[in-house]
RNA sequence: GGCUGGAUGGCAGAGUGGUCAUGCAGCGGACUGCAACUCCGUUAACGCCGGUUCGAUUCCGACUCCAGCCUCCA
């Protein structure tokens, strides 16, 4: 049985789709200015787990995750620039999708832009007007009326009256209630914008969403996602547009990933703390910092460290040192295994991926027994640890690959082979001196020699 | 100040009303020419104070501390 908790319901649920089979499920994507940094990327790889595994039990899933391409930063970064808005947008969404295939994050279904959907947030917003739960202020922006929705706090359990008290925002002349939020900005006649019913202007940032999910998913879906630090005020802002103008519930369940910290404080681009995934590819390996990312529960939040990504390393080391020397390709996976039930059963309950990552290793543990023994079953469970570490979209590599290379290092593969040859013949003659002189000379080619029954194999050192 | 969540062994990190997380590190052993890899064994934890219970790290309450949100943020 499949349990998600629920942010709305704040408990884990049995899940329930709306349509047998079929899953809908929206994720907030990303501002589009700048580089990804990592909390990005736990979100991005957070709901890729969740969509690889819902989709493994069978569910046919609609994955939409959207790309806010208009916004007030955007606009102010391509004013810096001295580029169109669209350019600068276009530059990093390319850059946003070489990062994630990098991270082996699947492509969503539906990647909607805000840009591609300014016909049906000028709709909603419409309605929301006639229906009295917004209005246009003075200067041409338009803004939703928190007050005529009652339910307003339902999702971040917000109180309507304590938002009120010593709120900081400003009580404008334009907002008739300092807890309204703005639909549509209006824009400068020589600005970025479009033609809407108030005059020519662009959206706000929460309205986009709403007509983009509704658009691509229905009025009422199963699941809709993102980073906790949306919650408030985005998905409540959402919660009451979309429900303002369809009369219906919005999304049945809720879904937040945990924040990545950075020295226990949040990491995030107004607190110049951040890390950008090109800038840490460039030292680790991607599958390390995927690792990382789903080593921790996904509702966990994650401290960021050099520590914690070389522990990923060893972790994936210890994988695929495994797997050295199985032949997976032509074994058939084990199955229905207990292993195989454990792993289910920890994914099962909310995206346990620690859990599972405990089976995993004892699947490595009982292959490291039965490799000499029993090779047939080793590469059954070699091939079985593969299959369950796709699910999670690591272990994509060859042991050959991983071990034998990385970003940071480059090693001369002759050269290499030509090493452990003269130490071959050197520990063939019995001398130990000679053979681990050329031990050294490859540690301090970063080369690590490990000695088997039949030859020596060697790896990069990490 | 309000709301939400958290406090687990040296570190990371799950989970459970009474017997094991798991990984890294440590210690002892096996393998090895010595190592590395690997295997076996092993040490070690549940913030503080009460309550419920035959029994609580796990449930309930108070306290302390930490984090997130309340403002753009994944």
């Amino acid at each position: 049985m499949l349990k998600i908790y629920n942010s709305l319901t704040q408990t884990k649920e049995e899940f329930k789709p709306l349509v047998e089979g079929k899953i809908g499920i929206y994720v907030c994507g990303i501002t589009t200015y700048d580089y990804l940094h990592l909390g990005h990327a736990r979100m991005l790889v957070a709901f890729d787990v969740v969509t690889r595994y819902l989709r493994e039990r069978g569910f046919d899933v609609n994955y939409v995750r959207n790309i806010t391409d208009i916004d007030d930063k955007i606009l102010n970064r391509a004013k810096e620039n001295g580029e169109l808005f669209s350019d600068l947008t276009d530059r990093f969404i390319e850059a946003m999708h070489e990062d994630e295939r990098a991270l082996a994050v699947l492509p969503p279904d539906v990647e909607p832009r805000a840009t591609g959907h300014i016909t049906e947030i000028v709709e909603m917003i419409k309605l929301l007007v006639e229906k009295d739960m917004a209005y246009r202020a003075g200067n041409g922006d338009v803004y939703f009326s928190v007050m005529n929705f009652p339910d307003y706090g339902k999702l971040s359990k917000k109180k309507m009256d304590e938002l009120l008290d010593g709120a900081r925002i400003e009580v404008g002349e334009l907002k008739k209630d300092p807890r309204d939020f703005v639909l549509w900005k209006s824009s400068p006649d020589d600005g970025v914008g479009w033609d809407s019913p108030w005059g020519y202007g662009r959206p706000g940032w929460h309205i986009e969403c709403s007509a983009m999910s509704t658009c691509c998913l229905g009025d009422n879906f199963d699941i809709h996602g993102g980073g906790s630090d949306l919650l408030f005020p985005h998905h409540e802002n959402e919660v009451a547009q979309s429900e303002a103008s369809t009369d219906t519930q919005f999304a049945n369940v809720w879904m937040h990933n945990g924040p990545l910290r950075v020295d226990n404080e949040k990491m995030s681009k107004s607190l110049d703390n951040f890390f950008t995934v090109r800038e840490i590819l460039e030292t680790y390996d991607a599958e390390v910092v995927r690792h990382l990312l789903i080593a921790s529960h996904y509702r966990s939040p994650i401290n960021y460290s050099e520590q914690s990504l070389r522990q990923s390393t060893s972790i994936l080391e210890r994988f695929y040192n495994c797997l050295n020397g199985l032949d997976i390709d032509s074994a058939k996976s084990l199955t229905n295994s207990r292993f195989e039930k454990a792993f289910f059963a920890a994914m099962d309950d909310d995206f346990n991926t620690p859990e599972a990552f405990s089976v995993l290793f004892e699947i490595v543990r009982e292959i490291n027994k039965q490799k000499e023994g029993e090779p047939i079953l080793a590469n059954q469970l070699g091939a079985l640890l593969v299959r369950l570490a796709n699910l999670l979209g690591i272990l994509q590599s060859t042991p050959a690959e991983f071990l034998r290379s990385n970003v940071a290092t480059d090693v001369d593969e002759e050269e290499v082979d030509q090493l452990i040859a003269a130490r071959k013949q050197a520990r063939a003659n019995k001398d130990w001196a000679l053979a681990d002189e050329i031990r050294d000379k490859l540690a301090a080619m970063k080369v690590v020699v490990e000695d088997g029954a039949d030859g020596s194999g060697w790896r990069i050192e990490r």
